[in-house]
DNA sequence: ATGGTGGACCATCCA
């Protein structure tokens, strides 16, 4: 199976280039993020074209999930068990933001994540975005607890760099989200819960990024991040054969500014 | 030499 995750940066705009995307990588299952639209704005009939089944969860302009598949497209979650929403001031708007959706294709567990992003280190996103996180460990050691035998994948856009050689100069980020020690650490406790980082041996640093800033000139500069990951349970893990980062897809007018990151998987 | 984001959607928010 390949398997392959994506940060669109709204799918009507991309729905194209998704397509072509999924043919020239031969991707079996392709995992979402900011789709930007609701369920009834979403093209689907784009890829029922080409055979794909489509799982979405989108409320506004704002997030959404999505899951395609060719091999099959099963028990559909939106949302993980204990996932926080995100409280204004007042507290009343308490819908569940649509940043989580899972599916079982082909026996895996496939769960395509969004993880807030968390603004400023002094905005309170980021103290939402640092519970969202330790919620989906404690949700992530549960499903390992009770099922070790399904194999797992954590996929999507984290917006954590987890280490250093992730960003391309640690300076610029003195004062910044992504790599601070919470950050960090909440993405380390779901790494030492069981989920391992698929990507990182085949597509070893410094200087392989998944996402480059529009502004800037970042992506010609090669100044970049790495916060899209694919992490694996052990049963899982147990089955890549290869991955890589398409950083061709982030070139030429029209880019999302993340890169696709595709997992190849032994049947 | 110069300039340098893009998507939602219509005044701004979000990344």
């Amino acid at each position: 199976m390949r398997l392959a995750t994506w940060n669109v940066n709204s799918i009507r705009t991309r729905a194209d280039r998704v397509a072509a995307f999924l043919q020239r990588e031969d991707v079996d299952v392709l995992a979402l993020q900011e789709t930007k639209c609701r369920d009834d704005q979403f093209p689907e009939m784009v890829f029922s074209a080409l055979g794909y089944e489509v799982a979405h969860v989108g409320h506004s302009q704002w997030n959404g999930v999505a899951i395609l598949s060719r091999v099959g497209l099963e028990d559909v979650t939106v949302g993980f068990p204990g996932m926080p929403s995100w409280s204004s001031k007042e507290g009343l708007d308490a819908t569940p933001e649509a940043r989580a959706l899972g599916a079982t294709c082909a026996g895996v567990r496939i769960w395509s994540l969004y993880v807030p992003n968390g603004r400023t280190l002094a905005d309170p996103h980021l103290q939402y975005k640092l519970e969202w996180l330790a919620a989906l460990r404690a949700a992530g050691s549960d499903w390992l607890t009770e099922t070790p035998e399904t194999p797992v994948a954590l996929v999507g856009d984290w917006n954590i760099a987890p280490e250093d050689d992730d960003v391309w100069d640690m300076a610029v980020f003195a004062h910044s989200t992504h790599v601070s020690p919470p950050e960090r650490a909440a993405f380390r406790a779901i790494v030492e819960a069981g989920y391992a980082d698929v990507v990182r041996p085949y597509a070893p640093g410094p200087g392989v990024y998944t996402y480059w800033d529009y502004t800037q000139l970042r992506f010609p500069r090669r100044e970049g991040m790495r916060i899209d990951f694919v992490l694996g349970s052990p049963a899982l893990a147990g089955r890549v054969t290869n991955a890589l980062v398409d950083r061709e897809e982030r070139k030429g007018k029209g880019a999302s500014d993340h890169a696709p990151v595709v997992v190849e998987l032994a049947d």
